[in-house]
DNA sequence: GTTTTTCCTTGATCTTGGTCAAGGAAATCC
DNA sequence: GGATTTCCTTGACCAAGATCAAGGAAAAAC
């Protein structure tokens, strides 16, 4: 889930269909050759697995300024699970042939830094997942969202309140834990006078007394 | 850790350049800019990371087929670890600019296809080490090693016998679990009769019944 | 504004897997 | 060959986090 704001990069101008889609659509199918990619500039996409049984597991949302299903494209994969607009979309969408017969090198350029970079989140993902408990998870989690810390922590105290970007069920699931104990934790921090939260938003008291906490 | 039986394809005829490394010897050094990325034919390449205090912890080696900063190139970033050569290496080394600014539309289909595989590997793992617990992942683990099961697990019982590829403790590792807990489970799936251990190598008794245990 | 859903929180309990410590088996080195 | 080191196994214990169940709060529907 990489984000440009919403737009593009230069060197994709003249490529792609810009498309509308309507919340319900189902944008592809399960196991159906990947032929297209697209990049969300707008809504929500779901992506569910359906199992041999019939149910259905919801893998993650795509949000603006994501990309779905780009390695797939490029590793002539198949789609692994269905996709269905969850909420009005306004995307790009790009075809396989449009991008791999298309000579000009900026395009590959871009694409190979896009899946390098999704590559790298990926393994720190992992790394996160193998070394770090939950707690200490959603602690890297809070302190990349909090404004104040991307701004490198200036201060002993930040006064940022923000809120929380997606449900926190979606996050728990995220981070690899329940929502249980992802209201735990918060709880924890809270109690430890580390954050504070307030209905839907949450503010770090402290940037560096959470990050060596 | 994706394997051509350490032949390279021939769209990269032509490029790269064939280094012998001996052991001992520092590929690449943490946080240096990542010019060159490797592809391993023959030997052992040992990431390292150093933590500040000064202690070294081993990431993961890199063998025979693997290739090695792939998406640290791409992405223009820096090597996050040392490469330590730890048995003597036949590598072919790519530097970045002579995969960007070749034009040759083989070469970026090429690394294309390998970092989106490699994205789409990762993914699996990731998904794995959240949704299955340490048995169901070494059970699945052992399920891609095994000959029989990858010819389409024909009949009930497999006769094969194979080694372990790597040491178990690196093993346990790459599947996020301890040595003591691999050790463990692997034990337990003696006692369910569903594999036979002997020194080194493992049989699998039966890849079915092992599936869906 | 009330009802109904959905989402979040909290507590009690249990399972999984990690840690620590010690013994045993291989491999490596003289 | 014996000695040493490295690696693996096993047991006892502990802690992190999952699960189950129930209550509360917020949002959506009417």
């Amino acid at each position: 889930m990489e984000s440009f704001g919403t737009v593009l990069p230069a060197a994709l101008k003249g490529l792609g269909k810009r498309r509308s889609l309507p919340t319900g659509m189902l944008l592809f199918l399960q196991d159906e050759p990947a032929e297209n990619c697209y990049y969300v500039e707008a809504g929500e996409i779901a992506l569910r697995l359906l199992s041999p049984t019939g149910s259905e597991v919801e893998l993650t949302k795509i949000t603006a300024g994501d990309w779905c299903a780009e390695a797939l494209l490029f590793a002539e994969s198949t789609y692994p699970a269905q996709a269905i607009v969850t909420q009005a979309c306004q995307v790009v969408q790009f075809h396989r042939d449009e991008i791999l017969k298309n000579s000009n090198s900026e395009v590959s350029s871009f694409f190979l830094g896009l899946l390098a970079r999704k590559c790298l989140r990926l393994n720190k993902r992992i790394e996160q997942l193998t070394t770090l408990g939950a707690r200490d998870r959603l602690v890297q989690y809070l302190l990349k969202l909090c404004p104040s810390h991307s701004a490198g922590c200036p201060g002993k105290l930040t006064n940022c309140r923000f809120p929380f970007p997606k449900k926190k069920r979606e996050i728990a699931q995220e981070l690899g834990i329940t929502p249980e104990t992802f209201s735990r934790v918060l709880r924890q921090l809270e109690d430890e006078n580390l954050i504070q939260l307030e209905g839907t938003s949450i503010q770090v008291i402290s940037c560096e007394r959470l990050q060596q906490s």
